[in-house]
RNA sequence: GUGGCCGUAGCUCAGCUGGUAGAGUGCCUGACUGUGACUCAGGUUGUCGUGGGUUCGAGCCCCAUCGGUCACCCCA
């Protein structure tokens, strides 16, 4: 531990240190090939917002608006927030732009940090990072299936298929969520006594948060609860259907969990969850549905949109207890003991990078003998080391020594070097 | 915001019913003065998270506080 004067890091906020960042690149890596092969673009925006912003889109009565988020007050007053998500983000871009108006289908991709302030646990932190992705101007089942098939592509290329189950469900139209949440309210109402106290908090709240509750003293009024999908009108009914046949057709498993609702105010129609049991409590892994009126809502153009996020994070965790990546190690090390080498090591590895871009070469800097240069070479991981010692400087040669194989070292002359690596490490030649 | 568990060397941890700190690993040096990884020998590191209390005496007991972790609420 160190001493309690040093400063940490904020609570809830984490370092990403180089021995980790393996899993965040690969992870980076799949998903721009795939939003490439998928046809999204990338959008970025800002991490500070109007507080008003997430007020009007997640819901004043959400936890997260109301007791999560980070907000603050600018130098002249106006009240702005750490955003604790992307798609209401998302969307004041595109109505302050009015991207929708000259090309109201678009496909975007984001990623990034989001904030919240709660309290810390597995798979959950104050700052957490976001894979996000939202599509406009597209209504019917088929642009829910896209972004579904999308997602267990995203599995399959993680080598995570194993860990994932779908759940969805449908809200329905605002007309049939209020008849649903009327009925809901009676039905609880009813049973009043039996709710914990959570419960009942949520009941005048937000009454159909109460159908998610993990209280198992809970089970038993949620058994004979009203069912959602018995409220959907005939449209929400026959898109449901039409998800689930595309669904089945693409052979991927899915539940219909007529639970599943979701904290933020905006989903409308489709809501569904990627989730796991193997990250302890949190098992939502990818979240998103359907949100038909938050576009119209932020003073944009009516427009039909659908989307989902993954936690970073989440997605991580998974990743690691399935598969060990360790950072990329340089090709080579170049020792460099001497004064003549010292000067000459600089430039010969400019040389070479410069002749051969796919190159990854250490050059050692700070002095020292060659037993500490060798042994810094072996702990770099690299798997030559280039000996520049004064011999060779004077003959413009250079030794090279195999760390991880049993070959004999041979001497080289510099100009040869080129040719050599290309042959030796099948690296290709900057023409 | 609420609750459980945990804070001893850079890391992983040991430390008896209270008697003023230890191992492994890492790091540095040497054996091998131009050769790492293996072996051997030496060296190196701590306000025992912090503050207070009890005690002749606290790493150990008590209180507070901070941090970590897991869970609740909520969510990715």
């Amino acid at each position: 531990m160190s001493s309690s004067s040093a400063i940490q890091a904020v609570r809830g906020m984490n370092d990403v240190l180089p021995d980790e960042i393996a899993y965040w690149q690969h992870i980076e890596t799949i998903w721009r090939r795939l939003m490439t092969q998928y046809a999204y673009q990338e959008i970025r925006f800002p991490l500070v917002e109007a507080a008003s912003l997430f007020q009007r889109s997640v819901g004043e009565t959400s936890d997260i608006v109301e007791k999560e988020t980070y907000t603050f007050a600018d130098r002249n007053g106006d009240l702005l927030t750490l955003r604790p998500e992307g798609t209401a983000v998302c969307v004041r871009a595109l109505v302050q732009h009015s991207v929708l108006q000259q090309q109201p289908v678009q496909r975007l991709w984001y990623m990034g940090p989001m904030f919240r302030h709660e309290r810390p646990q597995k798979g959950r932190y104050r700052q957490f990072h976001q894979l996000g992705l939202e599509a406009f101007g597209m209504h019917g089942a088929a642009i829910e299936a896209e972004i579904l098939l999308l997602t267990t592509r995203l599995w399959q290329e993680l080598g995570l298929s194993a860990l994932f189950k779908l759940q969805i469900n449908s809200l329905g139209t605002p007309g049939t969520r209020a008849a649903y949440r009327a009925a809901l309210v009676a039905y609880f109402t009813q049973h009043h006594a039996q709710l914990d106290e959570d419960s009942q908090r949520r009941l005048d709240k937000n009454p159909l948060r109460i159908l998610d509750s993990k209280n198992p003293a809970m089970t038993a009024v949620l058994q004979n609860v009203p069912q959602m999908t018995d409220y959907l009108d005939e449209v929400a009914r026959a898109q449901l259907n039409q998800l689930c046949a595309y669904l089945d057709k693409a052979g991927i498993a899915y539940e219909i969990n007529s639970r599943l609702v979701r904290g933020l105010d905006y989903y409308t129609g489709l809501v569904f969850e990627w989730v796991t049991e193997h990250l302890g409590a949190q098992a939502t892994v990818c979240g998103g549905g359907r949100y038909d009126n938050l576009v119209a809502e932020l003073g944009g153009p009516a427009s039909e949109a659908v989307g989902f996020s993954i936690g970073m994070e989440r997605l991580i965790l998974l990743l690691q207890a399935q598969q060990n990546l360790s950072s990329p190690v340089p090709d080579v090390y170049l020792l460099n003991v001497g004064e003549l080498a010292e000067q000459n090591a600089l430039k010969l590895a400019e040389d070479l990078r410069l002749a051969l871009p796919d190159l990854s070469l250490l050059v050692h800097c700070g002095g020292g003998g060659f037993k500490s240069q060798f042994k810094k070479a072996d702990k770099s991981g690299a798997k030559i080391a280039l000996i520049l010692g004064d011999d060779e400087a004077k003959q413009t040669t250079v030794t090279v020594k195999y760390l991880r194989e049993e070959r004999e070292q041979v001497t080289v002359p510099q100009y040869e070097m080129v040719e050599f690596f290309k042959k030796e490490l099948g690296l290709r030649i900057e023409d």
